[in-house]
DNA sequence: TCCGGTCTGCGCACACTGTACGCACAGCGG
DNA sequence: CCGCTGTGCGTACAGTGTGCGCAGACCGGA
């Protein structure tokens, strides 16, 4: 009991050297992607990341509103991973715009819990690094001769596609990861239970089966390329008709 | 106090009939949908559920092992308004899969919570009716002319790119109703604020700008029309060129 | 009519969450 | 030396998911 409570005397005070520099902002949100990339969304609460800087919960509220605003800081900052190469005129676009994208989605299987946490915050787009990261990309499709409004809808139709492959890609990986398994065991413990439930549909009980024989993540880098590549015909196409109809 | 503590005595007990004719999986499900269109994803708690169906937040756990599965009961529900037309031979396809697509972005537009919600849950595809729709979809490519495992990569481009474009659609739309604004009030009171934050990219401030000018959510509409059209454009390519190469 | 068993709802309790509040102390300019 | 401002934290509160075990409802058989 008397442990509890501390004396108020000056010398029960120790007089603490705060040993870690302080707490600071940019601290704070690099902690809570280390966190979140090692335990996943669900480890993320306040007192957990003050903790691991070993101060109290209550203290992060000095640099960050609440935790909604962490997380679209910490949304924002996996974002600053993401590099677009330089506008190149000519025909180097279409190799940029994958290599750019290709960079989304190791970014987002990097850090598999953008997926659960993408659709909970607005207005991402606000951030520093994601405005960085749309100017660029949209100088891209303008370098490539895209009109600026259509470069945008070019640009949104590539990260909505990349995005919503990721967040398949990711919840997958979580799952795994949960069970602590390889993603092939994990997928050959799940065969039986995932072939009976597409039992009652002939068609997709066969792409069930033909897919097991590949190893799931092979399957899973051509789904994104092929799906990323009709796109990028899509609108190669498309830029082909504007280019002739324009001059 | 005395109210507090029922007296345990057979007089005292009111023989309550269940006017509610008792709790179903199904019911469940149900109110939780619409818990969760009334107030959105953060306003769904097992007690506030369990208070709606006139029941205690633990008689839930009877039809429904835990929250996690609650909430993939509710995806597969949602994903069950979605209307696959029949397959029809020919160049039927691409109509019948455009209307497909628009048919997922209504129902994520008319539960703006399952972009919130699609990342956090594994294995939604062994739901039921996200298999009746898969097997349909599938059905769909393959009277088109796309070989079965072809079909399915072409199939999840084209979910990936409506679930991408879905999501960040219905981020904008909560936090619009989040604001108790109109969408198009909304995004005039952001106007300042996200001109000044795009103040350092030319470009992308441009865009902003003359983005104002149309109603946003026609501007929804067409970019998500545009992104569709090119996928399909390039999916269309591909099926001509797979047809003069296999026979 | 009664009996036993199974199914369902619920009160309670526990560990944990986000965060408002206000105190205590550090470092500072005067 | 005094105050002021900025930072960390202890405490507290309302709310969360959910395990446990009791109580009553219902049902098939005697």
């Amino acid at each position: 009991m008397t442990s509890k409570q501390p004396i108020p005397s000056v010398w029960t005070r120790q007089n603490r050297e705060r040993e870690q520099p302080a707490l600071s902002r940019g601290q704070i949100v690099a902690e809570a992607v280390r966190l979140l990339d090692a335990e996943g969304v669900e480890a993320l609460s306040m007192r957990r990341l003050g903790a691991r800087l070993n101060a109290g919960a209550t203290s992060l509220y000095r640099h960050v509103a609440n935790r909604d605003e962490l997380i679209e800081l910490v949304v924002d900052e996996v974002y600053g991973e993401i590099e677009v190469p330089e506008a190149a005129g000519g025909e180097g676009w279409r190799e940029a715009v994958a290599t750019c994208a290709h960079s989304v989605r190791a970014m987002i299987l990097r850090h598999p819990w953008t997926a659960s946490v993408l659709g909970q915050v607005g207005l991402s787009y606000l951030g520093p690094h994601v405005m960085r990261l749309n100017d660029r990309m949209l100088a891209l499709f303008e370098a490539a001769g895209f009109p600026l409004a259509e470069a945008d809808q070019a640009l949104s139709s590539v990260f909505a596609y990349v995005i919503g492959m990721g967040i398949s890609e990711a919840a997958w990986l979580a799952m795994v990861a949960r069970s602590g398994q390889d993603e092939q065991e994990w997928q050959e413990n799940l065969r039986p239970t995932a072939e009976r439930a597409a039992q009652p549909y002939e068609r997709l009980h066969e792409q069930f089966v033909s897919q097991q024989a590949q190893h799931p993540r092979q399957a899973r880098d051509e789904k994104f390329h092929y799906g990323l590549e009709r796109l990028l015909d899509g609108l190669s196409a498309r830029l082909a008709r504007v280019e002739s109809a324009g001059g």
